[in-house]
DNA sequence: AACAGTGGTTCCACATTATGAAACTCTTGG
DNA sequence: CCAAGAGTTTCATAATGTGGAACCACTGTT
């Protein structure tokens, strides 16, 4: 992460500086001394060490038993609050691997948060010409697959307000949204085609919990010129089939009874 | 976290004020605005912005669709790679809980970190005396039941330089260590009894991975009143039989081939 | 279509502080 | 015991962080 040129203060050169040093500290291989890091950086001696107790008062760096820097408290608890992701991530990767593998295409896992669909991960497809890297971006639930299976299946509600029209394809009204969702329930699985954007297609079905509850979607994602309407059906239904065995649905809970 | 008194100044006040926004967006229940933040944290809006908009340039923060602040790549890259531990922590929590329910006392799960243990979760046991909570603590080698095992099996190599006296039972010398761990092969769980803390009395087991080498350890700790000299064998004996039964070595390795 | 309200950015004068050199303390290894 | 390295504290000084005000953009309501 570059810094600011010498020039024109931003009136904010000092968080420039400490944010570095907090983004080397994390980005270590292993814990750096304060000196290592006030080096790397260019800063004083002095300079480093107020700017890491600053970041140690509020929980972002700690020391070891070497004095050495590492994620403060306030780091560890935000990745064990983001593993609750991670643990589906890791859960589901062979599936997404799997998915990806049989079609040749991008595959996505993703939830809800707040009134979108964010995307956890994902497993490229064979070609090149694939989607982009989704994971952490977040997409609109109208008009993406992930997003009409996580409103279907009520992971979500369907949001309130306007709805943005990306494509003249796209769905804007609320009408024909929940008529679409009704599809989604009936067939078990959601397509866009050129909604999200232009010459886009995905299909998605919904990942349950052991109670039966959707919380997550997985999703095929790939050019429209590939991934024909003749194709959709099929794929749809493989995703339930693929989606279903990995599902801790009823043979997770026989297990899980004394 | 609280900001240094008004009056003299630490030289990073600003430091302080922007990672506290940091940490207000890291554990905030839906994503901030600035406006929010700045009324949380007493500044002038030009202030948040400002600070705000460096700590996005370093990566630590981003804006979601609504330009409401969320936690940046720097930051989720950071609880990725943390979540390696967070998948350990997930497949054997339940491990932990059999533990603590069989021998009602504290079970932790650690690994190696450097030339430490690092606790990365805990059970606490049926008693209110047992102990403090170890998660996220580093615990030293040749004086816990964990180290012992880590080191015995080779998930950390013994450390250089000199064996830390921690109380009149530690053991202080290489070649008692040495001798120690040729005890824990040959058991094949730890024990520690006062050497860690007066009072203090811990047994440990490996865990193994698909290929049966160690990654991970696991224990049952508790005051030495209770775990009494006669009980450990026992007790080392259940942490092996309950560890091999999670372990994936070989049983994991069947399924895994087609 | 117009307007009010809200969120966020930019500017700039000024008060406040961030900076680094130097001195000091502490720890470790030879 | 001593040298070297790591880290902390002090303080004079240069540099900047601050917040109010003005402005822009967007959204929702009428």
């Amino acid at each position: 992460m570059a810094e600011p040129r010498a020039g024109a203060p931003t009136g904010a050169q000092a968080i420039d500086r400490a944010s570095a040093l907090l983004v080397a500290v994390l980005e270590a291989e292993r814990p750096p001394l304060l000196t290592q890091l006030a080096l790397a950086h260019g800063l004083a001696k002095s300079t480093a060490s107020r700017m890491l107790s600053a970041l140690e008062r509020q929980g972002l760096v700690a020391r070891d038993r070497d004095g050495a820097f590492v994620a403060g408290q306030a780091l560890v608890r935000f990745a064990r609050t983001h593993s609750v992701g991670s643990d589906l991530i890791a859960r589901h990767r062979p599936l997404l691997e799997r998915l990806a593998t049989i079609t040749g295409e991008t595959t996505n896992l993703a939830v809800a948060s707040g009134e979108e669909v964010e995307s956890l991960d994902q497993v490229d497809g064979a070609y090149l010409l694939g989607t982009r890297n989704w994971v952490g971006s977040r997409l609109p639930l109208h008009c993406s697959a992930l997003g009409k299976v996580l409103m279907a299946f009520d992971a979500v509600p369907v949001p309130p307000g306007r709805l943005e029209r990306r494509t003249s394809h796209t769905i804007a009204t609320r009408a024909d949204l929940l008529a679409e969702l009704q599809q989604v329930r009936r067939r078990g699985f959601a397509v866009i085609r050129d909604e999200l954007e232009e010459g886009l297609t995905a299909v998605a079905a919904p990942l349950r919990d052991a109670d039966g509850h959707v919380v997550a979607a997985v999703s095929v994602t790939g050019p429209s010129s590939r991934l024909t309407p003749a194709r959709l059906p099929a794929l749809g239904l493989l995703l339930i089939d693929e989606t279903r065995r990995f599902s801790p649905h009823q043979r997770r809970r026989k297990e899980a009874q004394p």
